[in-house]
DNA sequence: CGCTGCCTTGACACGCCTCAACGAGCGTGG
DNA sequence: CCACGCTCGTTGAGGCGTGTCAAGGCAGCG
């Protein structure tokens, strides 16, 4: 579990987080639903293996992809805060999840102030990066939009030793990608053929290649400073 | 201090707001900047009354705005957890803001366990509003966009008691709604002008009239749930 | 009165969407 | 073993939505 990238946690912090995420594994096809707009859920899951979304459904069967998790992301801390759920979270892949009961969150935190910070922390990360999206689909073109987006899932997941500086696994369909940037799927497609040209990535199935990852950076104005990860690793 | 629509807080909650927002009110030109983006600041920010927002400087001289402060609205809550702000805010009109410290909140949070969560409510609610403008800007089109807008400023007004079902007060430029939307200022004013001649709005000066606010709705698609505030207000 | 900020308009180009069809990979079943 | 159907990537053609550039109008203000 190495998401905690937030504070020193100490031996019996990280033996606290194991005695809860040892156990009940999930496997979850793709496609499926783990919570749904309007519900009220009382426990939240932890990816551990695969990709899932934070999406809204809306009128006339198109979806918005809000938001990606990779493993060691929490999918819905927080939410029994505000009450009902005011969107849906679904695999996008197989996924392996760990589900966690509200309570359990709350004697955790009561138990360690640092793990309670680190997961305060996660939450703040989130919209951050909630943020940098919106900076993204707003005010990109269409290429870099796509290069940004590729840029912070190879940091995310660098940051969970699935992504090297040079390759990562994406098994996401352009149709998934084109529903986060809120572009249709044609447009997705000739705009990777755009970046492949250019040398920027190489993709092969399910795999994507970085020939040159500052240059794709670059190219993205992507500046990971709004992940808030560069403390201990870089 | 109306911002309290999280819980029910006691009369003793409401005197120690009381106590920290009676004094020290700021009086603050447009276009100011409250707190720089890579800045560690120490306190926050809380609009009385005016507008002011948080945005991202681009290449270009463009910027781009993530998120507009109403009055009520606390700007910067938490930063504190993340470290460097990622982000800037700034004043959009005159305002006049409130400096709380760190140190202030700290203490208020921990004599008052429900001042806490509703603080803790307050930041989920920025960030539900956030995924929402994704929404919009990725899926919507250029009218429904601003309808939206409008649809949400005007539910948010209305809850500090700013806006009412059928006007509210809007001092922003349409080169400011641009930036929010990531739309040109040009497009803004075209589209603005689509949604008075279908008589969606009426618009005169820096005021918005809103002949039928239930139709405006229906066009934007907006639904108020992902603001959280139903509960009591409605 | 002239300046300045903001709204408005027109013309033109191009990015992106839509519809439609085809091809490649792959699991399934005959 | 091959044929089929499915999903996903790819291509083409055509049209509209939006950005850009440039200029003019209007109101507030010193």
């Amino acid at each position: 579990m190495k998401l905690r990238h937030a504070a020193a946690l100490t031996a019996e912090d990280c033996a606290l987080l194991e005695a809860v995420t040892g156990s009940r594994r999930i496997a979850v096809d793709a496609g499926e639903t783990l919570v749904s707009e309007g519900e009220k859920p009382v426990s939240m899951n932890l990816v551990v293996d695969g990709i899932a979304a934070r999406h809204k459904d809306l009128a006339g069967g198109r979806r918005s992809i809000v938001a990606f998790f990779v493993p060691g992301d929490l999918c819905d801390l927080n939410v029994a805060i505000l009450g009902e759920m005011d969107h849906t979270i679904s695999t996008l892949t197989p996924c392996t999840i760990i589900r966690i009961a509200d309570r359990t969150i709350e004697e955790i935190k009561a138990q360690s102030p640092r793990i309670s910070r680190a997961l305060h922390w996660s939450t703040l990360v989130d919209e951050a990066i909630l943020r940098e999206w919106l900076v993204n689909i707003g005010h990109r073109s269409a290429d870099q939009q796509i290069a940004h987006l590729l840029c912070e899932l190879q940091f995310r997941l660098a940051t969970v030793g699935r992504a090297t500086q040079t390759e990562f696994e994406l098994p996401l369909t352009q149709q998934i990608l084109g529903e986060a940037l809120g572009m249709s799927t044609v447009h997705v497609n000739r705009t990777m053929q755009l970046l492949r040209n250019n040398n920027l990535i190489v993709s092969s199935h399910r795999k994507i290649i970085l020939p040159d990852l500052g240059r794709l950076q670059r190219f993205a104005e992507f500046d990971p400073s709004y992940l808030h990860l560069l403390s201990e690793e870089n």
